[in-house]
DNA sequence: TAAGAAGAAAATATCGATATTTTTGGTTTT
DNA sequence: AAAACCAAAAATATCGATATTTTCTTCTTA
């Protein structure tokens, strides 16, 4: 007797079910960065055994977005500046060759998704302002937008690449909160970017997406600075513990 | 009693010792491409159960060192001409920015591993030709030299980014036995990388690395297509043993 | 009373057994 | 015969139970 009452939706794996909450859930920041992932508390949280849930936190841990150590568990990987200013950098790199050939294998459809993205990320950006949707729904459709952008790069590994990095830097993303910025702003911002690559032209399109990639970036460190203005990469074990016990 | 008689080293959880073997059971090509890994022969092969088997495999999923089929199993990735091309040209893009960030960012230490290892690396070229060591030893070594190249790049996810590429690359370059180059041949190309790299030229040591990667790559793909013109990413689970070599 | 040792508690890693699915191969029907 | 079925066999995915380690607590000793 396996799995008996709740059966989820067919097709599915439990694996790749916990794979896609766990993931979520360490993007999303519901839990929170350097914190253990005991397996039972996993267990019962998605509901599974600890086979499946060890292939997912397996799966995640090849990723980069757990970190685990023999013998002592997994766990969700701390922040720091100097990992997202890794990822951003290199990010402006990786995407900015991605952008170029992008542009250079232009197709209609391409043209088509990107116009199409931004229009649904645009009033995304409106309602997150407004309030009538939640955080996830935004970051669904600017995650559309930006895959959308590198979309006709030929290159697989490239694309996946720059998808990857995207990823990493969504849990610092979403640590800061919508920030200061009016929804003019975001919409402006992105339709920039949009211009410059239906223009097809190359150098302003690498120097906007650079400039987008690395404002967001300065913006998250500024605020991790001020929120942890000693140390956040930190190695301290002692305990953080929340409460008492 | 997990497991009893043959405890190996001590530290070492049985999934890393899995995964390892299994990696490099793949990239040498003893599990034939396309082949289907079945759990059986996997839990005997290397003498483990089933849940740290299933780790392993999870985890070369994510990397992408096998693939995964809900309910279906897992399989060695088929090897083709395009999948071979797309790791290229995305390499010769990663590595040429790499390589650049490595001069830009020149250590004494940097220059010592490069020299260490590419005379490490001439030796084994000799010895492979002579028959005198195996292939794992010298692509141990080449890929130490490979690494040393731009081991000062700052950008640790860049860096992580062309060592994937270039274990992804290993295993068509194994697929292809010696060939038909000479030690001389093999040492003077790699010399020419590090000439160009301790010079510090960083257009010199981008076109010099490119040529290097898509040179290896346009012979492996000769090679390809002659074994097997019509299709490369078939079926065939019948054992492909390479006749010689 | 701080340092260290020993034992208890908790957590991880792994196994063996089983439910579910997919594949295979022989039968029947048009 | 080709297509369509349907069992039997094989393979995958998953669970519950257990051996191993690590971590925590308490007690002893200098």
């Amino acid at each position: 007797m396996a799995q008996t009452a709740l059966t989820k939706q067919e097709s599915t794996t439990a694996t790749e079910a916990a794979l896609r909450k766990l993931k979520h859930d360490i993007m999303s920041g519901v839990l929170a960065p350097d914190s253990q992932l005991k397996m039972r508390e996993l267990k019962s949280r998605y509901g599974i055994g600890a086979t499946p849930m060890r292939e997912a936190l397996a799966q995640l841990a090849a990723e980069g977005f757990v970190h685990q150590r023999a013998q002592r568990g997994f766990r969700v990987p701390p922040v720091s500046i100097e990992d997202l200013l890794d990822i951003t950098r290199t990010r402006q790199i990786a995407e900015g060759e991605a952008i170029r050939l992008a542009i250079e294998h232009a197709t209609g459809a391409w043209e088509e998704e990107i116009v199409a993205s931004f229009h649904v990320l645009a009033r995304a950006i409106t309602e997150a302002k407004a309030g009538t949707k939640d955080r996830d729904h935004f970051e669904e459709r600017h995650h559309r937008f930006h895959r959308a952008l590198i979309s006709s790069c030929p290159l697989k590994s490239l694309r996946e690449f720059c998808d990857d990095l995207y990823v990493r830097k969504t849990r610092y993303r979403r640590l800061l909160g919508s920030y200061g910025f009016t929804a003019k702003q975001v919409i402006g911002e992105h339709r920039l970017l949009m211009d410059a690559v239906l223009d097809r032209d190359v150098p302003r399109a690498q120097a906007v997406i650079r400039q987008h990639i690395g404002i967001t970036a300065d913006v998250i460190a500024e605020v991790l600075r001020a929120k942890n203005p000693v140390k956040l990469t930190a190695g301290n074990n002692k305990r953080a513990k929340t409460s008492a016990r």
